[in-house]
DNA sequence: TACATACAC
DNA sequence: GATGGTGTATGTA
């Protein structure tokens, strides 16, 4: 989904400290991030002397968190930096965040991590003060040259979409409720929400929230459980459209994925305009048939901003698979990425796909209107689209809301971080371009907040924002500083990031490293319950193991404590397993352990989970004439 | 290799 | 009253 409230929350789990479990002290205070902006700004001058414009109020609100008892906590806040957080009270939904979690555990162990992370951004100030600007120079010139290198080596060649459908979940459950279509909703569950309506989010009901508190901040907020195998469904209609124009596009979700425009654009070139045109069907098209319908929608109204204005009667969609919300309904969406070349393969839905491109478009294009339907004499609007890039991604917008009746967004870029951060800036229902040219380039990036970027999560962005950067042009200022405080890989991406550049080549599908089960639960300690609990996870994981014919060599369990507090056991084993038996045997031994550490403690966990990794650095062999592949 | 952390969706 | 599940990458020891 496009918007997080709490971005990957379940994964930044707190440092692994059992000694300090009841005894939460640390040393290192909050304030001493209050020094930060000075230090950054006086490291600054020397590795830019023509005076870049640090953002002290950046720098300054780095500190005001963590505070215990007074302040919000940075990792607790809405993150403002995605799209439609126009006109929201912040403070005073922050403020409702806050009172809805105070005192709870999870907010207990936020807490921890704020303070952890107060630690090592303070580490990290004591680093760069102990930096001279010998040092700094240094840097600077070595920077300079990978610079040089990267600049040389741009690569404006290719046009890269990424196209994100706007509020996707929620968008499907309105399409087909209409009832739903006026107020503000959310899918998912009491526990957790999927994504919400924009009409939610102007309350900061967001995706990664949970229920209870998008109730608190909307009272009138509808949550709906979700149902993903209509989103597969709708999933698979739009990516039927997509792979006409790029055969290996990538999808990263059921909602998003990246093209690579470049080879079709080419054909573009010569196609007639019979091929470039298509009829905006009318309701009465659709009506005619008994089928569903439209509403009669210009190009206009389609391309506008406004979200959702098609109108669609209900569709007999009866799915009410009701999966559990404690469970099922946050399960990833990520599906296998579909690189089908021209073969049919199943990874993209269960409908069976034609062999060839022409195939294909012929099929999609017959889906997109009505059975036995003359658009000619029924008067449906007829809209010609052009031969460049934006034209195309309108054709392909508008050829997904005429198939699906949903909106999608959409980035065009030169690359794929471009690409991604373009498709946020019109949405919902929008679309954003940058021409292949430096200068374009620049520019856009020239005021872009770092948080903007794919990769540059909450942590990052506030060990930057501690260093006084929270644009691209920050980042390019403070590039000698950056080489000196982070590691190799991560401040050439830092680099590479401020200069504009980014993947353009889309990867294909590469090979699944790990499978892993995972289930939160209500408390459980009896050995005997958590014994079973591990079993059952194990089960399933063998299943998964199997149904794919994958094998692994390191089994890991993974605990989480009624706190909030996540640890991690694996083993490697001699030889590739996927049996429930093997894996049990593996994973029980980790969890007699871990019980035994605890004694005479109960060993108290809210989630458990187990996994199977393959070994890294190992090729799968290729071609595989038997069964089983292995993680090696 | 083991474990923790960060990130995306 | 109540804060998810799956997968990848990376840093460190």
């Amino acid at each position: 989904m496009e918007s997080c409230w709490l971005e990957g929350e379940g994964q930044e789990e707190e440092e692994d400290m059992e000694e300090d479990w009841s005894a939460p002290v640390d040393g290192r205070e909050a304030q001493d991030q209050h020094h930060s902006p000075a230090l950054a700004r006086s490291t600054v001058s020397f590795s830019s002397p023509d005076g870049p414009s640090v953002a002290s109020d950046g720098a300054s609100s780095a500190s005001s968190s963590s505070a215990e008892g007074t302040g919000i906590m940075t990792r607790m806040e809405l993150n403002t930096f995605k799209a439609g957080m126009e006109g929201l009270d912040k403070e005073k939904i922050n403020k409702i965040i806050m009172e809805a979690s105070k005192g709870s555990r999870f907010y207990e162990n936020e807490l921890r991590k704020e303070k952890q992370m107060a630690g090592r951004i303070s580490a990290m100030m004591d680093r760069l003060a102990s930096i001279t600007p010998q040092q700094q120079q240094e840097a600077l010139l070595q920077v300079d040259k990978m610079v040089e290198d990267l600049v040389e080596g741009r690569d404006l060649s290719r046009t890269i979409v990424h196209l994100d459908m706007d509020a996707f979940y929620a968008a499907v459950e309105m399409r087909d409720n209409p009832a739903l279509r006026d107020k503000p909703m959310a899918v998912g569950g009491i526990g957790m929400l999927s994504t919400s309506n924009y009409l939610a989010r102007k309350y900061g009901v967001r995706a990664a929230m949970p229920g209870f508190i998008g109730k608190k901040l909307c009272p009138d907020l509808v949550i709906v459980p979700t149902n993903f195998d209509k989103y597969r469904t709708v999933s698979s209609q739009v990516r039927d459209v997509l792979r006409q124009y790029d055969p290996y596009f990538a999808p990263m979700s059921l909602d998003e994925a990246y093209m690579d425009l470049t080879e079709y654009l080419e054909l573009r070139k010569s196609l007639p305009e019979e091929e470039r045109t298509f009829y905006a069907h009318t309701e009465e098209c659709f009506m005619s048939k008994e089928n569903a319908a439209v509403d009669n929608q210009k190009k206009e109204d389609m391309l506008g901003e406004t979200q959702a204005s098609v109108k669609v009667p209900e569709l007999s969609v009866n799915s009410t698979t009701n999966i559990d919300d404690e469970d099922g309904s946050l399960e990833k969406s990520k599906v296998t990425p579909c690189h089908d070349d021209n073969v049919s393969s199943p990874c993209c839905g269960t409908e069976e796909l034609p062999e060839t491109c022409e195939q294909i478009a012929k099929d999609v294009k017959e889906k997109e209107k009505p059975e036995g339907h003359d658009c000619e004499t029924m008067g449906c609007e007829k809209v010609v689209f052009g031969c460049d890039a934006e034209e195309v991604v309108r054709e392909i917008r508008f050829r997904i809301q005429q198939r699906t009746y949903l909106t999608a967004s959409a980035g065009i870029a030169p690359n794929m971080m471009l690409a991604k951060v373009c498709s946020d800036q019109n949405k919902p229902n929008g679309q954003f371009y940058i021409p292949s040219d430096c200068e374009a380039i620049m520019d856009f990036i020239k005021d872009l907040p770092v948080r903007k970027v794919c990769g540059i999560g909450k942590v990052m962005a506030q060990q930057l924002n501690a260093l006084g950067i929270t644009t691209c042009t920050h980042l390019y200022e403070q590039r000698a500083v950056l080489s000196l405080l982070f590691s190799p890989i991560s401040s050439s991406h830092l680099l590479r990031v401020a200069l504009g550049l980014g993947a353009t080549r889309i990867e294909r599908e590469s090979e699944r490293k790990s499978m892993s089960v995972e289930r939160t639960f209500s408390e459980l300690s009896k050995p005997s319950e958590l014994y079973r609990k591990c079993w059952e996870l194990c089960e399933a994981l063998a299943k998964d193991l199997q149904d794919e014919g994958l094998k692994g060599r390191t089994v890991t369990i993974k605990l989480k404590t009624v706190n909030f507090e996540v640890k991690q056991r694996g083993q490697t084993v001699p030889r590739a397993v996927s049996s429930m038996n093997e894996i049990y045997d593996v994973a029980e031994e980790l969890l007699k352990m871990e019980i035994q550490q605890c004694q005479p403690q109960p060993l108290r966990l809210r989630l458990m989970g187990s996994s199977a990794k393959r070994r890294k650095q190992e090729k799968p062999p290729t071609k595989t004439t038997t069964l089983d592949r292995f993680f090696l």
